[in-house]
DNA sequence: CGCGGGTTTGATGATGCTCAAGCCCGGTGG
DNA sequence: CCACCGGGCTTGAGCATCATCAAACCCGCG
């Protein structure tokens, strides 16, 4: 259960067993079935979430209904909305699997007691906060500056895995622009070769 | 000179004396001349900055010769591109002064010193990222979901402060339009009210 | 006074959106 | 086993928005 979690880590810092374990014994194992909801718009963001298995969205909705993807989730993935989950307001956002997904879940509390007692943790924890803050950076560097053409290509590229597993209509949210439009940019792309 | 970095740490985190003399001890004061560049394309980038005094511009240039603006940062705000400056490889972007500025430098050893021997940095650190985070994560959402012209109201309402002091066809960059549209939204909004 | 950067304006065209319908396919129930 | 859903993807027509190209304007500064 915890394997993939183990993986992650390791991968990115050495932590001696005992910090794993601690880390381990703070979460909370969790199944989410597809549809099901994470996180609903109002809601206090409490969990800050490993995917073990599974696929995930975070999205919002807007006025008129249309939901827009903020971010996606797979195996070796954390999902959370950082803003609810650090200042115990409502979310505007919402969270919920894509697929039958099994998660390790971590509070609020929980994460302060393992950043004071796995040092070890807390360089992990950095690591990945920069990776997602670069991912972030070259998402709105391609929103400033390339073509949704250019940007759904990139997507493809960057994420064959999730481009594999995801409806398209979602991946035309989450490049912002309308599930038609990437319908004919689909189009465009298989007549050029 | 130390005195905009002291507050902006100090508002965040608990950090003690010799903690903050071993930063400025790290640090390298640099002047920076307007249009003076920080990071220019194809250099690495070395230096992790603080800004003390002034406005720079994190930008990126396509093939057409466009300019497009990946972040303005003001007193209090750092700079840097964390890819380039971690991978140790020539960035693709440019960082450059959009009036005389004041920054304090340090390079990718110093703040591993820094990490080691400061442990209230690094709780600094991590929270001056995890807004990074948030605020990239909020520009995204922006992006996604909401009008050219809605996006220029959120930016004016949000940094009000770099609204007055940056010209507008750099913000329109920023928002993703051309300043011609910037132009005709702004006019359309002083016409409704 | 003239120059140059920044902003605005106008005309035109490309691009993406909206609304609406059709298609394809896997799943369900008669 | 087949008919019928329904969701997801595609297609089409018309429209709105934004980009482009070009010119004018404005204003601070040498």
């Amino acid at each position: 259960m915890f394997e993939e979690l183990r993986k992650h880590i390791l991968s990115r810092v050495d932590m001696p067993e005992e910090d794993f374990n601690l880390t381990t014994t703070l979460m909370i194992p969790k199944k989410l079935r597809k549809r099901q909801y994470l996180l609903q718009e109002g809601d206090v963001c409490k969990w800050l979430a490993f995917i073990s298995k599974g696929c995930l969205r975070h999205f919002s909705v807007d006025e008129s209904g249309t939901e827009h993807i903020q971010r996606f989730g797979i195996e070796g993935w954390w999902m959370v909305d950082l803003e609810s989950f650090q200042s115990h307001r409502p979310s505007t956002e919402n969270i919920d699997a894509l697929e039958d997904s099994e998660l390790l879940l971590i509070d609020h509390d929980a994460l302060t007691e393992l950043s004071r007692a796995a040092p070890a943790w807390d360089r992990y924890y950095k690591v990945v906060l920069e990776e997602e803050f670069k991912a972030a950076r070259a998402r709105i560097s391609d929103f400033v500056s390339v073509s949704p053409k250019e940007r759904y290509l990139r997507f493809v590229e960057t994420y064959q895995s999730l481009f594999q597993r995801v409806p398209l209509h979602h991946i035309a949210s989450y490049l912002g622009i309308t599930p038609q439009s990437l319908s004919r940019i689909r189009k465009e792309l298989s007549r050029q070769k």
